[in-house]
RNA sequence: CGGGGAUUGGCGCAGCGGUAGCGCGCACGGUUCGGGACCGUGAGGUCGUGAGUUCAAAUCUCACAUCCCCGACCA
């Protein structure tokens, strides 16, 4: 490629408002340009490295016996209603409808869609395991784009989905994706941490993220530094106990002065730690209105996110708001660990841990003591609804360390939830019977990955591409090209590069300073410079680009160590 | 969706009631030529949109739109 017919120049200034080092060099370098916010043109250059980058999954997959195809964009909005998808709170589906008022989903991930083609075929269990997965544009109407290419409205996604007979074969299929999806990330360089995490509104029991650590991640997780790894949304935690000596004294009511009011009046009160004392979160589910209280222990704070697994309402639990507490008969500071009607009471498995808590049913000058869980309050169930952080011991015993990433890819257990809640997602067993498929789903974000390369791989001067994904592997560099004797070495070395079939950007720009071509080079970021000039005479001048010094090389040379 | 900021040529910005400017980039000519050179000439803008105030609005007022940042949300 000449570097003077280039559709997207270098510049040297990228927009004031690009924060990143990802979205400055990308755009600098004329790797995209901004469409609307979140919707991005991937140039010339950029489209090279998201080849390579499809490339790099594509023989990945089908190494792991997966089979490419493709879906339409515009999902029937009935295949979304089938699922109850198109409630989901949370999630902004965009819709569209044609001429003929037929509505469609604009596809922002597709499980319905896959079940669907499947379906058609009403398979056996011969036919089974299968894997099938695309490269296609994904939609995703996110409140804030941001930071560059790392969250957009619109982008390449790779979507897998497999089809198994049972968990014991599905866990196979999990395995295997797992595996493939470290050999990716390795292959472009990105060192991924698997991080257990919540899956939202995908459904399903649990699911993996590939996260890429950086500071500049949206993904905030807790790692004990050995195995576990897990997102704030799930992580588990020890609980101490905090008092396993004490002896289990006898319930009282007692009276406290009115100034105590709040958890810090309690500790003065007191003087004794939070964890003694038992705090209530209250929640309202959206849909029925009903009222949720959380009992915890007071130094530990609710995880929603868990909560709402317990309840079996994802993305359905708000604060409830001080009219709710009106309706409850209570008001904030006053909510009881027991005995509100119309209330279900959700307690954390921290409650066990505590002998003699302090609190629970708090009234304007009196509250209780010696609160024993079991013997004096006994809630719906006990279950993990704390919110780790850091700090906390891991269930193996160390201490929990927070990070943040950029999560560039994810396996999902699907299990039956699409097959049961879809008609006729059945195969037909030994025995003649139809049975649900058990069914997972992986996705890797094309652009976010593109996007973590460059934050991981690039200096002062521009981009630093690793071999496996850079657009082009030589940057041919010619100076002096007025000189005929020159500008003949320089168009041969480009010819026989080419002819060997190798990816080689030659900067043949006549009017351009050699420091300008250099400072293009250093920005764009392509492995190898060869540099032909009146100075590298019969040679040819190579550097690779993290490289200080350059050494000369004869075209023999260059054929035979570096193609 | 809450809070903050912005919107003037392709990019970066100045101007803040009285003739729309600068730097980069672009085009042309010339001098340069190994780390973003220099001189000269030139093209390019209904100052985000719509109302209003005023003799006069890029500049003041209001509304809207778009974009950015923080948060909430979110595979």
């Amino acid at each position: 490629m000449l570097y003077s017919k280039l559709f997207g120049k270098s510049v040297k200034k990228a927009p004031s408002d690009a924060t990143l080092n990802s979205h400055k060099l990308l755009y600098q370098a004329g790797f995209i340009r901004e469409s609307t916010a979140g919707r991005y043109f991937i140039l010339p250059l950029g489209q090279l490295v998201q080849l390579k980058i499809m490339d790099i999954i594509r023989k990945e997959m089908n190494q792991s016996g997966a089979q490419e195809m493709l879906s339409p964009v515009l999902h029937p909005l009935s295949l979304w209603e089938e699922t109850s998808r198109t409630k989901t709170t949370g999630f902004e589906l965009m819709k569209i409808k044609d001429r003929r008022d037929f509505w469609f989903a604009l596809g922002g991930t597709a499980e319905e869609m896959f079940v669907d083609v499947v379906r058609k075929f009403r398979p056996s269990y011969k036919d089974l395991p299968f894997n099938i997965y695309q490269f296609s544009l994904k939609f995703r109407d996110e409140l804030r784009a941001r930071g560059g290419l790392l969250r957009v409205r619109e982008f390449i996604m790779k979507d897998a989905y497999s089809f198994d007979v049972d968990e014991e074969s599905f866990r196979k299929e999990y395995g295997k994706m797992w595996d493939a999806y470290i050999k990716c990330f390795t292959i472009m360089g990105l060192d991924t941490i698997v991080v257990e995490s919540d899956n939202g509104y995908i459904g399903g029991e649990y699911c993996h993220e590939f996260v890429v650590e950086s500071e500049i991640g949206e993904t905030t997780f807790l790692t004990d530094g050995k195995s576990y790894n897990a997102h704030v949304d799930v992580a588990k935690f020890k609980r101490e106990e905090i008092n396993p000596n004490d002896e289990i004294k006898t319930f009282a009511i007692i009276s406290q002065p009115e100034w105590v009011q709040t958890m810090d009046d309690n500790l003065k009160h007191y003087k004794l730690p939070k964890s003694r004392f038992l705090k209530n979160v209250v929640y309202k589910k959206r849909v029925n209105n009903e009222i949720i209280i959380a009992v915890i222990r007071g130094d530990l704070d609710v995880n929603k996110i868990k909560l709402e697994h317990t309840v079996d309402a994802v993305g359905q639990l708000e604060d409830a708001s001080e009219i709710d507490l009106k309706k409850l008969g209570t008001k904030k500071g006053y909510v009881h660990s027991w005995g509100h009607k119309k209330a279900r009471y959700i307690g954390d498995l921290s409650l066990t841990t505590v002998k003699n808590f302090i609190g629970g049913q708090k009234e304007k000058t009196t509250d209780s003591i010696n609160v024993n869980y079991g013997r004096d309050f006994n809630c719906e169930k006990l279950a993990d609804i704390a919110l780790a952080k850091e700090g906390y011991i891991s269930e193996s015993g160390n201490k929990l360390i927070g990070k943040r990433g950029i999560e560039v890819g994810n396996i999902f257990q699907l299990g039956y939830h699409y097959s049961k809640r879809m008609k006729n997602a059945v195969y037909v067993d030994r025995t003649g019977k139809e049975r649900y498929f058990y069914m997972g789903s992986y996705g890797i974000g094309i652009g976010r990955s593109l996007a973590a390369i460059v934050e991981k791989f690039h200096d002062d001067k521009g981009i630093i591409w690793p071999e496996s994904v850079a657009p082009y592997k030589f940057h041919l560099v010619g100076l002096d090209l007025e000189d005929e004797e020159v500008s003949k070495k320089v168009y041969k070395v480009y010819y026989v590069l080419k002819e060997k079939g190798q990816e080689v950007l030659f900067d043949d720009r006549e009017d351009v300073t050699a420091g300008e071509k250099f400072a293009d080079a250093d920005l764009i970021g392509i492995p190898h410079r060869l540099v032909v000039s009146k100075r590298s005479g019969d040679k040819i001048e190579h550097k690779k680009r993290p490289e200080k010094s350059s050494e000369l090389i004869s075209i023999d040379q260059l054929v035979s160590s570096f193609l």
